[in-house]
DNA sequence: AGCACGCCGACT
DNA sequence: GTCGGCGTGCTC
């Protein structure tokens, strides 16, 4: 008899112990009785029965294994010990954890056989008659043609071509006897190596061959890099080259990229590249289509992966590279469930592998550029623009005193006329993120602080006061400004879709593109909008973070950033850092050389030195201010943090609860706790929601604290009459 | 998370 | 007199 313990998919944080009448190898999976229920289970240890306590439980207080699905383990034990790792460090349950790794078909009652047919893929290839026809094929039969011409090197799969080809088409060519269809083993060896097309390649610039001579050099070990590089300075060259020198060695590669990054035009790039098929694996991949493709980036058959943040969890068969692309962006965090960082889980894989990490970005993130200034990472620069210089030329729009209509300066309207009468188009920029409103002195520029923290104060318009996000002081709402005893004090509070409105007023003749989460839910609906823009349907562009992302407005000429100071006095500490990040990744996106542009940031702190730098110095110098201003403050990077949320419908439970979290902390010499505190959206759904800062200067010190506020949050009565959740790492204060 | 059990209000 | 509301408790 063995004893055998599963990790379950429930939301507790510990393996379930079963019995078994032989041993089971770790990555087996095996249905097991739980409660009522029958779930699938992973198989995390096995062990012989051994003492007297342990036979009385196998007949007592134990169940057995109900079946066993696997004759060997789908799940490779690198993968098990990433959950493991991944569950410890993030403090989320394990069979959650290894819940949200696999994809969906391991996690049902699919059968090993189910499972396993989904590598011996239909295929289809070239017959020698069918190499003969291609210089007597019919003129009219074009698609016969291409489809015999990409058959002729290699054969292909069903799906893949299925994809670009009807099935007519391919019927076609099956009738003739040109072309056979077949069973292909995707579990086969390894064979892409001497099917690769190779060596076409434009000659690197002197940086870029730097940059891949240095990560070239150490591929067999694990090191992080960061490509530190403008917008059009060559990075996908640069991986591409690396990628290659890798896949030569017969390994395989991962590349990450955002959610919003990952076009049909960037895998096109990829296959073109290396003649070969690219896994792509994101959000809208079938549950079918993603088995397969574990499968075969598992058994070695696929050389190149490229996906959204979940796609850390491949298994590979000989990883030798992983590249994150656009670093900082924040997509790569999941918002729920089992909260991981993709970036981070990277370095963490590369280093349990022993191969490199590529992390590459215009604007990186402080996190990296702290690694990369440390030492720890290697920082490789590329400066040079392919088309030379930038474009787009940066200005500050001094608003203090200035008559402003729907949000924008008149001095700016009559501008943004004359690039609308000239053909070209206009953004108007609005920064919305960690978005919390202040009270503001229009003659001025002052902004109402919290005397106790030095931090700006939120201003409540419903209950007319103004409220510190940081010690949740309170007072009310002053008639004049402290500063000049000016009476013209405002608050921003304008969303894309009032500004949308005020502009349509203010042009009234002109199309306005609104781009947004609410008006391009879906992926289709947003490329749609891009398309549209590209093609000159509008003139007028509003929009958020979004457009700051992956597409370039050439005809763009100026762009308008409505409202800079949000960003420079938010209860977010990471809204500066994303705002130099926007202006920064925006400037690189609009205009071109032939078209030069212009940029203007509406502020009434024309003087504050995030401003001054960014428009004179740009996103590096803006970055490296700011990360001497977190060393003084220790907060992240130079400190670790990880937010517990709760929420209900009584604001005083969710204030109990998060106390209760505070007070199960060690003593403050450790760990630094703030709140419980609002967070920035206070009230969602009818719920009051808040949150507990929780601060380390260790992750060891971090883990060992939450372990203890998670064994009081489980034990306590207050505790579960709330919704909480722990974010390790959060960044999202909302 | 599910899925039970359990003890109080409006219906055949 | 039952049906069903969701509060509390457990799952090897």
């Amino acid at each position: 008899m063995y004893l055998i313990q599963a990790a379950v998919p429930v939301p507790l944080r510990q393996l379930f112990t079963y019995t078994h009448d032989s041993s089971l190898e770790h990555g087996v999976r095996v249905v097991v009785p739980f409660g009522k229920r029958e779930l699938v289970g992973i198989v995390m240890e096995s062990k012989p029965v051994g003492s007297d306590q342990e036979k009385a439980a196998t007949d007592g207080t134990l169940k057995a294994v109900q079946c066993v699905l696997d004759t060997k383990p789908l799940i490779p034990d690198e993968l098990l010990s990433l959950g493991k790792w991944l569950s410890d460090y993030y403090l989320h349950p394990i069979g959650d954890t290894l819940l949200t790794m696999l994809p969906s078909w391991l996690r049902k009652n699919k059968s090993e056989q189910e499972i396993m047919s989904l590598v011996n893929q239909q295929a289809l290839k070239i017959l020698p008659e069918g190499k003969d026809a291609l210089s007597t094929i019919p003129a009219n039969a074009k698609q016969q043609k291409r489809l015999l011409n990409a058959l002729r090197e290699k054969s292909a799969l069903l799906s893949d071509v299925k994809q670009r080809f009807s099935n007519a088409v391919i019927n076609a060519l099956v009738d003739k006897q040109w072309a056979v269809q077949y069973q292909q083993n995707l579990e086969a060896k390894v064979d892409w190596q001497d099917k690769l097309t190779l060596g076409n390649k434009p000659i690197a610039s002197r940086e870029q061959g730097a940059a891949i001579g240095v990560i070239t050099s150490q591929l067999t070990t694990f090191s992080v890099s960061l490509l530190d590089g403008v917008t059009g300075s060559g990075k996908t060259e640069v991986y591409l080259q690396v990628i290659e020198t890798v896949l030569l060695r017969g390994r395989q590669v991962l590349v990450l990229v955002p959610e919003i990054g990952l076009t049909p035009q960037t895998v096109e790039r990829f296959e073109r590249r290396f003649g070969h098929p690219v896994g792509v694996l994101h959000s809208k991949v079938s549950d079918k289509k993603r088995m397969q493709i574990w499968l075969a980036a598992k058994s070695g058959k696929l050389p190149l992966i490229i996906g959204t943040r979940s796609a850390i969890f491949t298994p590979f068969y000989q990883l030798g590279l992983i590249v994150v692309d656009e670093e900082h962006d924040d997509s790569f965090k999941q918002q729920d469930g089992l909260r991981y960082h993709a970036r981070d889980l990277a370095a963490v894989r590369a280093q349990r592998l022993g191969v490199p990490l590529v992390l590459g970005s215009a604007t990186p993130s402080l996190e990296t550029l702290n690694n990369a200034l440390n030492g720890r990472y290697q920082h490789l620069h590329l400066s040079a623009r392919a088309g030379g210089a930038n474009p787009v030329s940066q200005y500050i729009q001094d608003m203090r005193n200035h008559p402003v209509q729907g949000g924008i300066a008149e001095h700016l309207i009559e501008k943004m006329q004359q690039h609308i009468q000239a053909g070209n188009q206009v953004l108007v920029f609005l920064n919305r993120r960690g978005f919390s409103p202040v009270l503001l002195c229009h003659a001025c520029g002052h902004v109402e602080m919290c005397h106790r923290c030095d931090r700006p104060m939120t201003w409540h318009k419903a209950k007319r006061q103004l409220k510190c996000h940081h010690c949740d002081a309170q007072r009310g709402v002053p008639n004049r400004c402290d500063h000049c005893h000016s009476d013209s004090l405002i608050a921003d509070g304008l969303g894309t879709e009032q500004l949308e409105q005020a502009l349509q007023g203010l042009f009234p003749s002109v199309s306005i593109a609104r781009i947004d989460r609410d008006a391009t839910r879906t992926k289709d609906a947003l490329e749609k909008r891009f398309d549209e823009i590209r093609a000159g349907k509008h003139q007028l562009l509003v929009g958020t973070q979004i457009v700051a992302k992956g597409h370039h407005f050439p005809d763009v000429t100026m762009v308008v950033i409505v409202d800079v100071d949000s960003a420079l006095f938010s209860a977010d500490l990471r809204a500066a850092e994303k705002l130099a990040q926007l202006v920064t990744q925006l400037a690189g996106r609009a205009g071109r050389a032939e078209k030069p542009g212009e940029m203007w940031l509406q502020t009434h702190h024309p003087g504050h030195p995030i401003v001054q730098e960014l428009i004179h110095n740009g996103y590096a110098h803006v970055a490296r201010g700011l990360l001497a201003e977190r060393q003084s403050a220790n907060v992240i990077p130079f400190s670790v943090q990880a937010i517990v949320k709760a929420e209900s419908h009584e604001q005083y439970k969710v204030q109990k609860a998060l106390q209760l979290a505070r007070s199960a902390l060690p003593p403050a010499h450790i760990i630094s706790a703030i709140g419980p505190v609002q967070t920035l959206i206070e009230k969602k759904q009818g719920r009051y929601r808040m949150m507990l800062i929780v601060r380390a200067s260790s992750r060891k010190a971090l883990n060992l604290a939450l372990r203890h506020l998670l064994s009081a949050m489980t034990a306590s009565k207050e505790a579960k009459q709330v919704r909480w959740s722990l974010d390790v790492d959060a960044i999202d204060l909302t």
